[in-house]
DNA sequence: AATGAATGAGAGTTCATTCAT
DNA sequence: TATGAATGAACTCTCATTCAT
């Protein structure tokens, strides 16, 4: 039996990329093929369907962030402002990753070219993010504080990471993290 | 006569309609076409190119932000809240017609498929859009402060509308302008 | 505007001796762009899909046949026998036109990779021809003779027309009529 | 220690139904790995291509004819009606093995795209069906009409299979075989 | 000036077959 | 021997664009 030329991972890996620098739509399943060093036909051994591909991928995005950077803020600790700083770096880390940007909300500019399994997986992981960051804000802020920042607060890193993408420029973060910071200061 | 100048606007803000919910690659010109109620062959006598096409539509986009939104900000009033106000709901307005989004974000997360020109005029928008942020800014704020509040507020921006399209929840955009007006109230 | 550089009319009639020669799968629409000397692309400006140029065919396709051949059945002569012989040489031009064949039979044995639509309008040509037969025999022999032979002609030329392919000899056509012949001589 | 014979014989039996449902270009390897329980790269093991998996089927088909059918009819018996009914039976059973249809009749639709020795298989099989009609028929016609008879009977028959795979009603071939026994109770 | 008709390139996908162990 | 993994070619269909009048 011949041996795998990508593994699986690297696969999903160097697809997310290129789906993160295209988009869902101009990224094809030849640039794929050729980001990731094999035929088109290749891919069609471990999944049904473009659409498939990227529903892996995400679901590999979703767990990363989940076990990355949502799970580090599930917990009260003495110093919030330095396990928030934590995430927040393992976050910037993660969009920086190749070329900047998040493929979660790159994929939601597509909504409407997207199959409705698609555009509710991107609304769960949102989902779980707001609420990671909601959770963690309840400990230190009053619960309605605590929604709304939360709900803001993802918006926020989104618009940074657009601009960050566009103006080549990772300081949009360093802003959203400052600001959060000091609000949780004011408790 | 001039009866083909208001068609012609009339195509450019079906066509505008037509990238912003489908973004620069899906948005084909059979879409436009459709949208427009022209032939796609039309297009060609009026534009060389779909590139053009859409220059001119971030052209027609500039000029509205630019007379409709920016200036709206450039004189110094007694209500700096009720002008920046203002300015802000025209531009929610703006960004609900038709489907909630930004084209000049939309497309921004197409950067790698654009031609540097079309690129070079999103660049162009957003700088100009963030000056008109900061000089409004700066005449209630310390210029360090404005600089930084005008920068993150357009990302803030790019940030909520993202979030209000991809959950039809407009009220991210009422929470931005919230936050800035904190902001003004400070000095 | 540029002239077509195929009649709609040509278009459909090579398509079809197309589809005889290779049946609905192996006919592509490759071999059809070549068949009719326009690209691949050009069917897409006339029809949607393969299926539905397949279709406008069957319907060309049995229009002729009700018009020049099963339409000359309907009426009751003195010379029944030269009637029918007719009506036969007519059906022995059209099945001998380009490659021997029925186009309609050579569908039907793909009948589970063809559209509902298209199985359909299979069964109504192969409706129509039973239905010609029969009325035609009904005025020379007793209802359930004329009925049961309708039925089984049908499939007499279906066969005949099948081995007149394989074998490329013609003689299997004749042989059907002089039976059929024989039969209506009983009266 | 013969285990794989009977599986082979296994996979050339479904592989044959699979033939028959789809027809030589749409069925696939892969749509025959399905239906015979085994991997496609299995196929490349006992057989060097698609071709020659299918002349093994038609030799395994050929074989099954002449000893289970075309051989009940090399012999005169005293009851030459009730032996042609036999061998029309065993013939009925065989066609209405899992989809009704002549998977000879069903191939030489595809003549063009079919290798001449599978081509020249096709015809073989027909000659010595014809032949054994023929033979039969000439015990108590005359020579002539025997070998009209036989001829035409062939055509027949596949015409019958036809009707009855299209419109699922096995009828057609009562129809065929009442046909033949009136010929020869003509004698 | 204006547009139906046409097209080469490329999209996602399936194909028969081969590779490498 | 036996098979998971791979692929070039071809599939149906869409694309931005050009042609020809």
């Amino acid at each position: 039996m011949r041996p795998r030329k990508s593994s699986t991972e690297q696969v999903l890996i160097r697809s997310a990329q290129c789906f993160k620098n295209y988009g869902y739509t101009a990224c094809s399943m030849g640039k794929l093929a050729e980001a990731c060093d094999v035929s088109k036909a290749a891919f069609y051994y471990d999944y049904p369907s473009k659409d498939a591909l990227l529903m892996d991928i995400l679901n590999m995005t979703h767990l990363h962030l989940n076990e990355q950077i949502f799970n580090a803020l599930t917990q009260k600790t003495a110093q919030p402002q330095q396990q928030f700083t934590m995430a927040h770096q393992r976050a910037v880390e993660f969009f920086s990753y190749g070329e900047m940007g998040c493929l979660v909300g790159i994929l939601s500019t597509e909504r409407h070219l997207l199959s409705t399994d698609l555009v509710t997986k991107l609304q769960l992981i949102f989902h779980d993010w707001q609420n990671a960051f909601e959770a963690f804000f309840k400990f230190y802020l009053d619960e309605a504080t605590a929604q709304k920042l939360a709900k803001i607060s993802l918006a926020d890193y989104e618009g940074a990471i657009l601009m960050a993408r566009l103006k080549q420029d990772s300081s949009y973060l360093d802003l959203v993290l400052e600001r959060i910071l000091a609000q949780l200061a004011v408790s």
